[in-house]
DNA sequence: AATGAATGAGTGTTCATTCAT
DNA sequence: TATGAATGAACACTCATTCAT
């Protein structure tokens, strides 16, 4: 099995920065459409159109619009691992660790909301070996949280159970705010729920 | 705004045995191919064909395709109020609901994982004004759970913190199966997810 | 190997009298219209058009505008067996079947002419495995009249060299028609064509 | 009718040598690619690449993708034009230009086999006009065949019935290996060919 | 009430051609 | 003169929906 099936996709245009560009817009313009109107509702041309591009142009920086959905996935998966890792770059005890990734977490889903929404929506559609990869990727994101949480449980003597159910908790949780904004979001600011997230997280570790 | 609007799918069939009996046939075998396909890589035929129907007979019970989706989603409510409310029945003190309130939420959405899925993944395609009703129809059930919340809390004498927010976590937990059973279904059984859910809750809940 | 792969498109209508029927107007209609613009200047639309349905109907019946070529040069086939076939069958001495072989030839291929370009110019365009089926189905034919000719050269005595070679161009000469015809058509009608082509082969058979 | 319409592609580039440099360039690679791919399935950018160009370049030298295709079949006709010239430049007596005649013609169409598959399957995607002229400067070719014919047959008291036929016969048989080739490649080599098909012509030619 | 054939609007993708650099 | 990025027209194919039988 190659890495190459499912990196990237490949572009017409040679000039890197150009790519660069062009597809930091189609992914901005993507996220956007497919967020208001669903990844099937949406025809290439409106992201194009979005992205100040012709349809035509697209494809020499796309190989198809599964290419796009792709593209989202990735994007979100860099700046958590971005967000997340620089929260906890300054902390130095577990405690701080445990918080920075808590916060990380939550702050990485509450600003890319709309690539996790579009995600989660049209996973799965993108194709097999693809999907797969993604979900490796997550994995990977939920263990190495999970090694922070183990590591302070020991240091703190603190007992959280199942490491791997707990861990699996953390990374989902913030999603709350995304499933289930619509209801609440007139009456709890955004600073509030993530609070309450974190209190609700802090308070479940603590198993005894 | 006319109830008409988000009402069940009318249908050309006089007879009302036929009618329910062919709408469940194709509840169960629409949400079997949405659910391995998605909405929109299935054709009426495939569901027809699961259905046991012919393509042309969909249309004597249902008006379109997002009838069919519209269908799962009541489907999933009815469902969730019949369990639940079949779980508090005998529950007397608080406690008791309280237990059945989580145990219920939990068992409804396991138990309908895959209309869940078919509703998180594919909702938004439905009509914005039935969209809206099911909204409409969620916050309800939110609010039902928000009651309980509060009576025990008083009962108990215990805090529970913005009751909104926790009411909305509680019934938003249980769909940590669904959304990250992937990565743990191999290690923990299902059952250990459900009481692991239902710790962590009342945990969160006990707020001092 | 399957043999799936090289037969007859599927069709997704069941009434097998309602496929044949359509087939046959579809076959007709793609003649006419591939051979007077071309298969690629041609949408599936002027095919549809042409045979009186709508181009929607067309894949019912058809699975890919290059199954309309295979389609045709199926049909020319079908037709020269048919026609030398029955041009042979009063035959008796092998005088008469030479006659007959030769005359059934040039028949087919002057009926069918339209067929014929259309086959010669596009058939690089149906799928590899196909081609290479309709290559065998050449070959047979032409070993067909191979034997015929080799029979009549034992039997009178005759001299014909190398009969691979000889056979292939009494198979090959009737193209002679088509392929210069628009240079002598205004001075020469079919009939005399004919009769040039059967003499010239009957000269070129006696070789000695 | 003006003459513009029929002669070759202009082009935007001054220096002569280089324009005489890249069309040969673009001829040779198209040649090749078209035989190999056909017309419709080459994109210019493939024919740019084999020639060693970038695609823009292409329009500095040709009008249009369609030049390129016309380019080829006027090649064709100036190398058939060169070849049986210089054949039949040392023939003295009439018998040794009809020798000089057939062999030139079946030389040329051998030799450049790809420049005429390319020409039989794609010509009829040359623009009307274009291809009129051709169609002229091809019975040209014929009517040059024919007087030799006729000269020969004075010459000899030969009797060689419709030379207008005979002629066209004469400048189509060579395609014989081309169309047929396939059939019989593995086992008659091309110079056997050649001869058998040089004798079957003497000897449809003498008609008594 | 059931069937399945007919319809045609809708869309992803390709590629010849243009043109700014 | 050469480049290669941008363009948008064009088209095969799908499939929800309709309707005659």
């Amino acid at each position: 099995m190659t890495d190459d099936a499912v990196t990237s996709p490949t572009s017409s245009v040679k000039n890197p920065i150009l790519v660069r560009e062009r597809r930091r817009a189609l992914i901005d313009a993507a996220v956007e459409v497919f967020f208001a109107k669903g990844y099937h509702a949406c025809r290439v041309a409106d992201v194009a159109e979005a992205a100040g591009i012709s349809q035509g142009t697209v494809y020499n920086y796309v190989n198809s619009k599964e290419d796009l959905l792709f593209m989202i996935v990735e994007d979100h998966f860099l700046a958590y691992e971005r967000i997340v890792g620089s929260a906890l770059e300054p902390a130095r005890t577990s405690r701080e660790k445990l918080d920075a990734l808590l916060k990380g977490t939550v702050e990485a889903i509450f600003k890319y909301r709309k690539h996790y929404v579009v995600m989660l929506r049209e996973l799965h559609h993108v194709e097999r070996n693809r999907r797969r990869a993604f979900m490796q990727l997550a994995a990977e994101q939920r263990k190495f949280c999970e090694n922070i949480l183990v590591e302070i449980a020991e240091e703190e003597n603190l007992k959280i159970g199942n490491s791997l159910l707990m861990s699996n908790l953390v990374v989902f949780l913030p999603s709350f705010l995304i499933s289930r904004g619509w209801d609440f979001r007139k009456e709890v600011n955004e600073q509030e729920v993530a609070e309450f997230l974190i209190d609700f997280m802090e308070r479940g570790l603590r198993q005894n």
